[in-house]
DNA sequence: GGGTACATGTAATCAGTTACATGATTTA
DNA sequence: TAAATCATGTAACTGATTACATGTACCC
């Protein structure tokens, strides 16, 4: 029972790999939905991927891939044995380092000595309400995970998160303000 | 004295714009040691593209080149008036959302009902010890930044840096613990 | 019964990455 | 002067993105 040795997978193939194992027999409309309610919001990805990368699974032996016979003719993709192994081994992995943060607004605070007059202040405006918005969304999904059973982890996973927003929203506040780190804090 | 309009760029094309505009003419190899020391540790990305994308903001008319007569001879580039203008302007634009985290920590934790026993808190400890090692070295940069002058945007965002590394530390320290939000917090 | 939004994909492109490769300096 | 190590790049590959395109269901 060895298991295949492709093309080394991305973190995306674990993604998806994930999902199909977490949520059972699944076509990628389906995976869509899930990923727009919960993992896209902080590992967005295009929704072509959900088409691409379950076929490259299969490929790999990591799932199984059945047609429907009626009139969708959909493709449903599930996790197999092979798949879920892989996936555990995956997981029990030290994660890659390194990843950064990839955020635009702070490469371009980073460039603040480019910047026209006001640009600074207005970039800072701008971030503090985008993340409050984002803020706000991720409450509102908090609550229904907690209302909900069997989501201990996605919780937890989107409580990070919420974090990360509140740091973002009173750093941005405090730029805004020309309170960042006043010297000898 | 109208921008030519090639293909759009990316940003890390405005990145390395932005560096060559801060630092002025530099070879590739100087914007390497750059990016090593600053803007790396939250945007990283091979050395190549510090090859490749100056020629094509050449080619887009946003940079000069100029190569050493000499033995080594290096290339060197130099943002001209176009590309800082196109870097002002880019910096005015508001910042394009929603790019996510992207950190395997978070994506594994997400997963955590398809992980083996203990696996959870293996990811915790070592997402941990990752975070305060980089806080770590943050910290370090930071007393640099601030013992030099010219560096107040650098300073700044390394301090957003900081703060999300911080926050990072003690979730991950409250999800080993087995303490991440207790219900109604 | 036609328009509009949802659903489901394919194809082409390309930025970003990996792999490789060689020249120049320093050091032992 | 050999061997590391630093410096400087080129080439190939491919995952991710963009663009497109068509089918199906619902609603006015």
């Amino acid at each position: 029972m060895t298991v295949t040795t492709g093309p080394a997978l991305t973190a995306t193939s674990y993604l998806v790999l994930g999902l199909l194992a977490e949520r059972g027999p699944s076509t990628p409309y389906e995976l869509k939905a899930a990923v727009a309610r919960s993992i896209g919001r902080f590992w967005p990805f295009p929704h072509t991927q959900l088409y691409t990368e379950p076929p490259r699974l299969a490929a790999a032996g990591l799932v199984d891939e059945e047609r429907e016979a009626d009139g969708r003719r959909r493709r449903r993709f599930a996790a197999n044995a092979a798949g879920r192994e892989a996936l555990r081994a995956w997981l029990a992995e030290p994660a890659e380092e390194a990843i950064g943060y990839r955020d635009q607004g702070m490469l371009k605070l980073f460039f603040g000595s480019q910047s026209s007059t006001g640009a600074v202040a207005a970039l800072a405006d701008e971030q503090a309400s985008v993340r409050r918005r984002r803020l706000v969304e991720m409450e509102e999904l908090a609550g229904w995970l907690e209302a909900n059973p069997g989501h201990e982890f996605h919780r937890q996973t989107l409580e990070l998160g919420m974090r990360f927003e509140a740091v973002a929203i009173s750093f941005w506040e405090d730029v805004a303000s020309e309170r960042v780190t006043p010297p000898r804090a």
